[in-house]
DNA sequence: CGAGGAGGGGGACAGATGAACACTAAAAAT
DNA sequence: ATTTTTAGTGTTCATCTGTCCCCCTCCTCG
């Protein structure tokens, strides 16, 4: 075959687990696995299946090596792939809104940039969503809800400062002055969202296992 | 200074140098310098250099190494990241169920292993849902919902094949028989679940930007 | 039947790489 | 005024890591 190496050759389901865990390795840490790591990661009792299957995912072009150096190991599809960025998660967030010294973040969501339309420079947050106040847009209790800082536009979810917490609620401009609209009759709604701290837009939500639906 | 190495210090403009070049490069290839090819960019007559300006940053917390690792320079915000997995998007899952020749994915999703419960194991894949059959379960028309292989439970969101389209639809075992609900009056509901393909269970869902809610 | 590929085991070797030690000099902090 | 930090030079050492060689068992394809 004249043009073998200018198409991407079908993968092996073992190869195919190979890339798998050099991408995930290489996009949560920024560092690639080395040959005895790829080989104790998969138990191999020799590393030359390590390097085998490397040779062989260069071969059918997944991947660039370059020749006698660590970890060098280049992705051939390197374009295609969005960018990761990590979002901190808040149970709710205090008064100080713009402030210096953000609170401890209960932990990261790692989403690409691309399921949630995020630029990479946005400063976006993530908040653990609490009660069934916005059950009316089907956000539940426990879902994570991610938001960006900017103006929010007529019917964008927005996270308000509320009597010194955070809720979500709908932003609405249909009328004269904007206001705030939960998504639940059981929550008062329509509160004036002038003096009313808008923390930020609902860009993305992210509902996780290990709970019931 | 007690805490010192919990604050990101601010960098000398030297230090600013040397953590530029290794940002650019990591992107650019995905290969980190090494101590010696830092050497060699900035013309430093030794190693040492390079290696102090390493201890500096790390010191100062911009960067985390990991000792007598080649190329293991990790930028801190990378550090503590939960390992990422990509899972195909399928528009719709045909007949083929565990057939070797998947259908060309419409697309990745990247999720952090964490936030859906997942293992890195796991084979897991994404389905875009269409219509409303599930509104009951807070599952909306566009949502991305992550799916796992393996065993069903009762009350378990699931993936059917019915009448060779792919379904979410609840799986319930309070009966005698199991069967498959939908989570919407107007979709009928209560298909026996024998005879049926479960081509998945849900795991999770991720909600993106670039939509009304 | 033979050839070749996938998938692996065992071990040796050499170059790539991080780390350590000694020493210098200027700037910055205390 | 003294100490600490920054920013280097020069050299050696230990280990990490890629590469190479020879071996094996299954398959599939011609």
């Amino acid at each position: 075959m004249f043009f073998g190496t200018l198409f991407i050759m079908k993968l092996t389901a073992r190869q195919q687990e190979i890339l798998d865990y050099l991408h995930s390795e290489h996009r949560r840490s920024g560092i690639m696995p080395s040959t005895r790591e790829i080989q104790k990661h998969f138990g191999f009792a020799s590393q030359t299946a390590a390097v085998s299957h490397l040779r062989a995912l260069e071969k059918k072009g997944a991947i660039v090596k370059e020749e006698r150096k660590a970890r060098a190991v280049m992705f051939a599809d390197a374009a295609d792939r969005e960018p990761i960025v990590d979002v901190p998660i808040y149970g709710a967030i205090p008064a100080g809104y713009s402030d210096d010294t953000e609170p401890t973040p209960d932990g990261t969501l790692s989403v690409d940039v691309c399921s949630m339309g995020l630029t990479e420079r946005s400063k976006a947050y993530a908040l653990k969503v609490r009660g069934e106040s916005m059950i009316g847009a089907h956000i539940m209790d426990g879902d994570h809800v991610v938001l960006e800082y900017r103006e929010p536009r007529d019917q964008d979810i927005v996270a308000a400062l509320i009597d010194g917490e955070t809720t979500l609620k709908r932003f609405v401009t249909s009328g004269r002055k904007p206001y705030l609209k939960a998504e639940n009759p059981d929550y008062p709604d329509l509160i004036p969202a002038q003096e009313l701290l808008i923390q930020g837009v609902m860009v993305g939500l992210v509902r996780g296992a290990s709970r019931r639906w």
